[in-house]
DNA sequence: TATGAATGAGAGTTCATTCAT
DNA sequence: AATGAATGAACTCTCATTCAT
């Protein structure tokens, strides 16, 4: 029997696991951090001052792990989304959206990596369900207001987020606001600005595109 | 070392590690573009129809033949941009550098993975003080073309093939193109478009930041 | 110890201990009959409701609660015996001690693999000094019957058993009752046959030699 | 690359792999003697005075070294197969094929392991493939003959087999003889004696059977 | 010089057993 | 007394790198 990440709500956990688990999960966040995904649960049970075992009875595996230390970052950003669908102002809205996106991935480079598919495709995938349907709130409305052109479609959003996300990537802490830069950029892009000449890639296409590639990627933190 | 530096006749032993040298480094170029940089040395010298050992003849480190690879794509990508810095219209050369960069880059993920930063710091160093010249003079002609905005500095145009570097990279086969739906947006930002809220890194800083990012995922190669 | 020897109305407690003792052995029952010997302690003890812990207190090992299994199987294996050893017509005994004894094992995989060894080996010892009367007293009366031919001895009787569980052990459910065709083939060779070219193993000897058949094999329950 | 098992006559192995490789091979042999076939590979390779890597360099998992090392012992259980179904006398060839196999399985646990099941079930299979038609051809001839009795099929011969094993299984170094003792009882039942009151397993059933048998057996090996 | 065999640290994972709650 | 969290050794397998042939 393993995993209980997703206990219904049985008995509420031990005094010492609770604490435990938070150990494990300061641990991994540190540890992840410093190294990115692919440090070892070894590495993280001990930073924890636990043994492996234990952090195995916490998650069933790394995966879990990772997914249970940016479970919460990643309601934030699903937050975030719903609150940009709801802004009084669409255009304000997806503004928003963006930047305080950007600003969660650039404090925090498991987070970008986890965001950029470095993990379970399809956890991802339920992500991805509950941001679309904001994110395409989004869309829908600025272009109603006509703040938005109508040619722009819910992956081109993901698409920018991914683009100033891979600018925090690189950039780090040496610039860490840099992506501030590039963002009105890509909105400029969004609203007005010359044809886009290439359509946008219809939704499924690019989730098992980013899905393969998240396999790819995984390979590298599941070993 | 064995009767070195003049050997006759008897040449074709260097014609042969030429050789090999060449077969491994497209062997490398293959194996890397289907499976990325995780794909094992062992693989590699197989394609190549040789050795590990032969492998190790050539490159200290599977960094090494990374950067092999590296340096020979990084050569076009320069030559690219001297290209670019020459053409009639500075405008026109920026877009066609721009252009040329991504196109490259979509063809080939080790490609991709390798100029995203997969490498060795002070090689990149040596990479980066090619580019930089041509790179700079494009803006610098922009510029005095009206066709720059003034604000705009080297880092961008890097930040920017970065940008679509990333598309690339997360669409892949499914939907190699979608770049140039992006590329449009960047190039209305290095022209006009709203203000930049905040000003370019220099260029060291954003060397160094690259390099830290670039050390932490060469650990990945390095096993 | 708190106030051990004399709790006068309390003894409650007591009875829960015998019931969770019965509810382990039960699911070790079930458990080992579905996955055999390699099932893990703690799958045990939550089918039956219960903490690993609690399977420690009742049971030093998982060896402990093997032997528990079948030392309740043991027990009634040995009924068996007496009842095959008091049976009116010799024969006949036998004949209903070897099938039902077959019938028992075919019917668990765990009783199986405990009777077949994976054992502790004293406890197995004390096994036999209970079960070797009864089946000495079977021969006995079958040789004086003229029913068992002269040179027959104890430890055939177990070593026929044993062939028998073997075939059970192989065709599983899938054949559930085939062992009842080979049988009669050993009651003959009991019964009559050819000569049987080898002597019997001296019972110490077959004994030590059972022992360490069950060590090694005991290894695997050990775990 | 792995596991070169089965190479086709490609290049003839380095003579110091060829060494080494037998070194494998004995040290397999042993510590399987030893202590079954659940040693680790680790304990092999380290009795082997090589290390890790190498054992998996020359076999692909626990499961191809165990057949290698028994691989010649069942081309030779098979070729007595072949003997006994051509011998003059049918029944001579009959007898002469059980005691045989008996013999070798006597002779080392690991063997006995092996035919027993604790094994690949696919490459039994194969086994069985080469096994089954000599075996048929024995009961055939053996009832024409008048020897064998009409309703005997192959997989009682098969069964016998096993029985005889398991005895020798058991009774190990301490009576490595005793199974002579039971094989003219068996013999006479395939001869001779009573009615046997079930039907033989059908082949493709005892297959099947004995295959999820392996299958479980195998997890302990796999392990 | 080329080869590929050997190495061994390290990764993920399991489970018998102990021990704090 | 019961629980189940914690432990850590053990196991299988991979791969960058070295070195004998």
């Amino acid at each position: 029997m393993t995993a209980p990440t997703d206990r219904p709500a049985s008995r509420p956990l031990r005094k010492d696991a609770v604490r435990n688990r938070a150990l494990l999960i300061d641990a991994a966040r540190e540890v992840f951090a410093d190294r990115g995904l692919e440090a070892s649960l070894d590495d993280i049970a001990h930073r924890a001052g636990l043994g492996v075992g234990t952090a195995y009875r916490h998650f069933a595996n790394k995966h879990e792990l990772a997914e249970a230390i940016f479970a919460e970052a990643i309601d934030r950003v699903i937050e975030l989304a719903e609150h940009g669908a709801e802004a009084p102002d669409p255009w304000t809205g997806i503004v928003t959206f963006l930047e305080g996106t950007a600003e969660m991935q650039t404090a925090d480079r498991g987070l970008r990596e986890v965001l950029m598919g470095v993990h379970d495709p399809e956890r991802m995938e339920r992500v991805n369900d509950r941001l679309s349907p904001p994110m395409r709130r989004m869309i829908e409305r600025g272009k109603q207001a006509g703040q938005i052109r109508p040619d722009v479609e819910v992956t081109d959003l993901g698409i920018v987020v991914l683009m100033l996300c891979t600018v925090a990537d690189v950039t780090g802490d040496a610039a860490p606001d840099l992506w501030r830069r590039y963002l009105p950029m890509l909105l400029d892009g969004l609203r007005t600005g010359t044809d886009l000449p290439v359509p946008p890639v219809p939704e499924d296409v690019l989730r098992k595109a980013m899905d393969s590639h998240k396999r790819r990627l995984a390979k590298l933190s599941q070993r």
